[in-house]
DNA sequence: ACGGATAGCACT
DNA sequence: TAGTGCTAT
């Protein structure tokens, strides 16, 4: 019973809409197509036959392909006219075609040797942005959102309730109404009937206003996108979910509550979403429950008994039709990751192979990133390698192989030699203590699998906008988070072309490169909409600067920018020319501790100037403000707080004006994933924090600032790890009086910043740079 | 010795 | 936390 119940009597309205079809190659494709939403678009007959254009493939039997070398390649999405022949997902190309021979089939684009679903996502994301417009929209997967909305029916059913309301549309009068008697006379006018009748349940109104809603969104997608959608109008997630498969493809329907247990009780267990995998199993055998309405048979108690606290519980309420999940406002993914399998056959069996793949995998995923930084400002914070193989000799070949993660550095280049050291990391500790890996050989084992992903993806804070308002003279930045998204992701999906790595400068708005190739070429990217790197521009205006930029240009940047044509070129955006001096040595001094966390940042992070890097300043400043904000528990970022680098201000600017010159780092292998965390680890522990001293004789960044190299032979594991102290920040001995140099709007904020034990109170929380500068509280 | 590529989430 | 496992499409 420790478990909360969700309201009996839940008239939210809620909707689950799933896209029918899906997209095209410059025109129009389809995952799982539909008759509507068929447009011309070229085809591939045969493989080898010449490709000829296909005007239309409305209403034909169609599928959709990937990888058609072997039996005809994977179905993954099979149209309805299909369908009835008996194709079925997951059936091979071959398979397909026997059973139904005139079956077309549509190939997935192909990109770097692997199949490239992004012209799916965008279609999702298309139809996401128009969903979005009435309600909280929940992204649920590439095809299908959640909608709630309660909010739009209420005021609907206040300001025009459906009795008096007259049909805008026809679309709602198809709308099919669970439990409704169908057999005599005209549907529609049923239906019509049931939607405006007056003397109606109150919750039934509202989900006649949900319908309306519900009609008008899926006939503007389809004007839109021409891609048609199914849509379950009901009180919660999990019935709305359940019901917008019932009638496909372009149908909507209702579930009113007094249909609700009429609809589950006979529905077998099977088809409620979690249930179709072990559980549902499990259900059935050791229960002998198969359909929902034998659940109702079990106690709570018996249910959590089995099935622990939480799914027991739950499972006697979607039992009953009750479900509380929330309808979560995000139209984006949480993670973005990149990956291919390799059967049988085709397994990698040599380091070389993998890291070929490897590397393809993280060109993706950092194209896809870089994107996602672009459009929806958002960066991703952990770096995910995955593989599964097999071990032919040895006796345990059934070992999984372990997954790895590490902070995620910005870059293609870093994502691939990261991504290679995880994987080494992990092949390691698959492989045992004895690790022989005498590069292309028969090792004994094989990768079947490899998916590099990202994840921890955040959207950039908004903390220092005043500061940001008063070095740039106008306020491009959004104060929030929300503001941010509402603002870009619905809009402007299609707008930028989605990041290709050919011209990264290409992609800056002109006015951007003005501002920068004035001053320098230090040729930041996105600096445009982030205010953030402006601060970071001011930082680097004197000596301090030029420091900085020695300091952050990694060893590989500077000694070989040749090993790579996308490393050439971050490498010519970088000449390292001096900057404009500042006009003012207070403000910087005022704002060094700022910038010396910026580059304290970046140094740990391993990230250093150029194009493809400076999403990783931001990914440090994120990191800063994160980890400075006093935290309020839930907040889900408080990871961040235990590793504030940023608490100490006087050995910082001494290990500054230590450094006189910036000596060449010495060239130094990161062998593993845990080196990597490790030197990581170690830039936190720079400047120890009792004495302000180097904790060792040798400049300690240096580790930090190499580039670990590709290794080909086995990885050397070391197993140190060390652990780490955070500096304490002195933030008293900083003069208060540069404050008062300051421009009089952003004297508060920083002040505060100076003093959190005196004004942090006062301020209010949220715009304010001081939310994120604040120390953290201790637990 | 193939169902592929991707996601999200709960649990530990 | 990071890593595993399950589920879904």
């Amino acid at each position: 019973m420790p478990v909360a119940r969700p309201e009996t009597s839940d008239s939210r309205v809620i909707a689950h809409v799933d896209m029918d079809c899906f997209y095209v190659q410059g025109t129009l494709v389809l995952i799982a197509l539909d008759a509507e939403a068929m447009v011309n678009f070229p085809w591939d007959a045969d493989d080898d036959v010449e490709q000829r254009q296909q005007p239309n493939l409305r209403g034909q039997p169609t599928a959709v392909v990937q990888y058609n070398s072997w039996k005809g390649g994977g179905l993954i999405a099979v149209s309805y006219e299909a369908r009835k022949f008996g194709v079925k997902r997951s059936m091979r190309g071959d398979e397909a075609k026997q059973v139904c021979p005139q079956i077309q089939l549509v190939q997935v684009p192909v990109a770097r040797g692997k199949a490239d679903l992004s012209i799916y996502r965008d279609a999702g994301s298309e139809v996401v942005s128009i969903l979005a417009r009435k309600g909280r929209c929940e992204r649920a997967s590439i095809d299908e959102v959640y909608l709630d909305l309660t909010d739009a029916a209420q005021t609907m059913l206040a300001e025009n309730p459906p009795e008096r309301l007259e049909i805008t549309n026809e679309e709602v009068l198809k709308s099919h109404v669970l439990g409704l008697s169908l057999d005599a006379g005209d549907v529609k006018e049923k239906v019509r009937e049931w939607l405006h009748r007056s003397d109606a349940d109150q919750r039934d109104k509202l989900l006649a206003c949900g319908a309306h809603i519900v009609a008008k969104l899926r006939l503007q997608v389809l004007k839109e996108t021409e891609f048609s959608c199914s849509a379950g109008i009901a009180h919660n997630k999990m019935l709305a979910k359940l019901a917008s498969g019932m009638n496909k493809p372009a149908q909507q329907i209702v579930v009113p509550f007094s249909s609700v247990m009429g609809l589950l009780q006979p529905l077998p267990i099977k088809k409620m979403k979690q249930l179709g995998g072990k559980l549902g199993t499990s259900l059935q055998i050791d229960l002998g429950a198969n359909t929902v309405g034998d659940l109702l048979q079990f106690s709570e108690a018996k249910l959590q008994d089995h099935y622990g606290l939480n799914t027991g519980t739950w499972l006697w309420n979607i039992a009953r039709g009750i479900n509380g999940d929330e309808v979560e406002g995000r139209l984006l993914p949480k993670s973005h990751g990149s990956g291919k399998t390799f059967p049988g056959p085709r397994a990698l069996k040599t380091i070389a192979s993998v890291e070929h793949w490897i590397h393809e995998l993280s060109e993706e995923l950092s194209e896809r990133l870089i994107s996602d930084l672009d459009q929806n400002k958002r960066i991703a914070h952990t770096l995910t390698v995955n593989a599964s193989a097999y071990k032919s000799n040895d006796s345990d070949s059934h070992k999984k192989f372990p997954s790895k993660s590490c902070p995620l550095r910005y870059g293609t280049v870093k994502i691939q030699e990261d991504a290679l050291n995880l994987f080494l990391a992990g092949l390691r500790e698959y492989l045992g203590p004895y690790i022989k890996t005498r590069a292309d050989q028969c090792n004994g084992w094989g990768i079947i699998g490899l998916s590099v992903s990202a994840s921890k993806i955040i959207a950039i804070p908004s903390g220092t906008r005043s500061i940001m308002k008063y070095f740039h003279g106008q306020d491009k930045s959004f104060s929030s988070m929300k503001q941010l998204n509402d603002k870009i992701i619905p809009g402007d999906v299609a707008l930028s072309p989605s990041g290709r790595s050919e011209s990264y400068s290409r992609l800056l708005p002109t006015e951007t490169l003005r501002g920068c190739s004035r001053e320098g070429t230090m040729n930041m990217y996105a600096m445009h909409s982030l205010d953030q790197l402006e601060d970071a521009r001011t930082m680097s205006n004197d000596e301090v600067g030029r420091q900085e930029r020695c300091l952050l240009m990694t060893s590989t940047d500077r000694e070989d920018p040749t090993c790579s044509p996308l490393k050439q070129q971050l490498h010519d955006g970088f000449t390292g020319e001096a900057l404009p001096s500042s006009s003012s040595g207070l403000v910087l001094r005022a704002l060094l501790p700022i910038g010396v966390k910026l580059v304290s940042a970046s140094l740990r992070f391993g990230c250093g100037v150029s194009i493809e890097n400076n999403p990783s300043l931001l990914l440090a400043l994120h990191r800063i403000t994160t980890s400075m904000r006093s935290t309020p528990k839930k907040d889900t970022e408080a990871n961040f707080k235990s590793q504030s680098i940023f608490s100490g201000t006087s050995s910082i600017l001494r290990f500054f004006q230590g450094q006189a010159s910036c000596s060449s780092p010495r060239q130094e292998c990161v062998n593993t994933a845990q080196e990597i965390k490790a030197s990581q680890s170690l830039g936190s522990q720079t400047v120890d924090s009792s004495s302000g001293e180097l904790i060792e004789g040798e400049f300690p960044l240096q580790l930090l600032l190499t580039e670990s190299k590709t290794l080909k032979g086995a990885p050397n594991l070391r197993q140190e790890e060390r652990t780490t102290d955070a500096w304490s920040y002195k933030i008293d001995e900083i003069d208060p009086s540069v404050v008062n140099e300051l421009p009089p709007e952003i004297q508060k904020e920083v002040q505060a910043w100076l003093r959190p034990h005196k004004r942090a109170n006062t301020l209010k929380r949220g715009s304010s740079i001081v939310h994120y500068f604040l120390p953290n509280k201790h637990e």
